[in-house]
DNA sequence: CTCCTCGCTTGCGAATTGCAAGCCACCCTA
DNA sequence: TAGGGTGGCTTGCAATTCGCAAGCGAGGAG
């Protein structure tokens, strides 16, 4: 899949992509999420191939997302937990859950979530940090960014507004 | 990467993995909100092999995020637009901008999103429903739900807690 | 001394990928 | 009528990646 190219792309949607946007990743994240921490647990939990297991370890913990640290020696064994930039990704986890729980989920959703802080059962939103309301599609404008030489898309919608190609 | 897996797991993390846990699906669903509908405009901007393109799409029709309408007659051309489940899934690709904009934009946002509703530039966040707050990693407790035998891990976890192995 | 566990690595055949070329239906120009 | 261009794919091929299964090295248990 080259992940490397989706890295260099003007995008962090293409970039995160890059980095999470495979099943076993996000279901290993979603496995440090729910605290396990050993190979063999999640080897067992998921089901997975071991050369893609390890595999997959690598690359999260290439890109930052987990550590491995050492909990025993003799022998030397390793877990793998998540670092700080992993623990960033769980609204990202969250909103696959929730988007999973509405349309694929006829049986009720299989987790539930409970949120602490207000002692209510929750259902996660992607939200507005000014105002709080849900971000939807016909609500939210995008503009070009100081990160990008143009936003991807722009240069295929600037071409069929203006009728003109752009050199 | 044998997606059927995936949707037969009880647990929505990993059946909406087996949909959008890939970067080419993801970049096409970006597309698709930014506005472009057709194959070329698609391949274009994204730099995609064509087969990849032709079968991520038919993957996204199939499992109900786009459907594919015909434009025009003689000759026949189809164009794509989101569904509803489609266009649900805008919270997903925000969250995982957000969080690329946050980790792998040295330079600053590629794009930068305004709230129309509230009228100010804004950054997603994945928030409690009932309360508004941020919701974090150690915030939020899992509780098995009704659509599922048990959730995810938690046969590992009880093992490791109990000390013994569950039939 | 042998078996067992943990955390991988290796080998293999099958599926998927990127790239490039081809193709088909239609339109436009002349 | 011929010739070229466009849009939307399909096909062929070499290379990568996959799932599966076996193996392996370091140590602990019996």
């Amino acid at each position: 899949m080259d992940r490397e190219r989706f890295a260099s792309v003007a995008c962090s949607i293409a970039r995160t992509s890059g980095v999470v946007g495979d099943p076993w990743a996000l279901l290993v994240l979603r496995d440090l999420f729910l605290g396990l921490t050993r190979y063999d647990e999640l080897r067992r939990d998921l089901g997975v191939a071991t050369n893609v297991l390890a595999d997959r370890l690598d690359r999260l913990v290439d890109a930052g997302l987990v550590v491995r640290e050492v909990y025993q020696r003799a022998p030397v064994r390793h877990d793998y937990h998540l670092t700080d930039a992993g623990r960033d990704l769980y609204g990202v986890v969250l909103a696959l859950m929730a988007w999973g729980d509405r349309h694929l989920a006829p049986d009720g959703p299989p987790m539930l979530l409970v949120h602490d802080t207000c002692g209510h059962r929750t259902t996660p939103v992607v939200a507005c940090d000014r105002c709080g309301g849900e971000l939807t599609d016909d609500a939210v404008t995008v503009r070009p960014g100081p990160g990008g030489r143009h936003a991807p898309g722009t240069a295929v919608l600037a071409e069929r507004l203006t009728g003109s190609v752009a050199g």
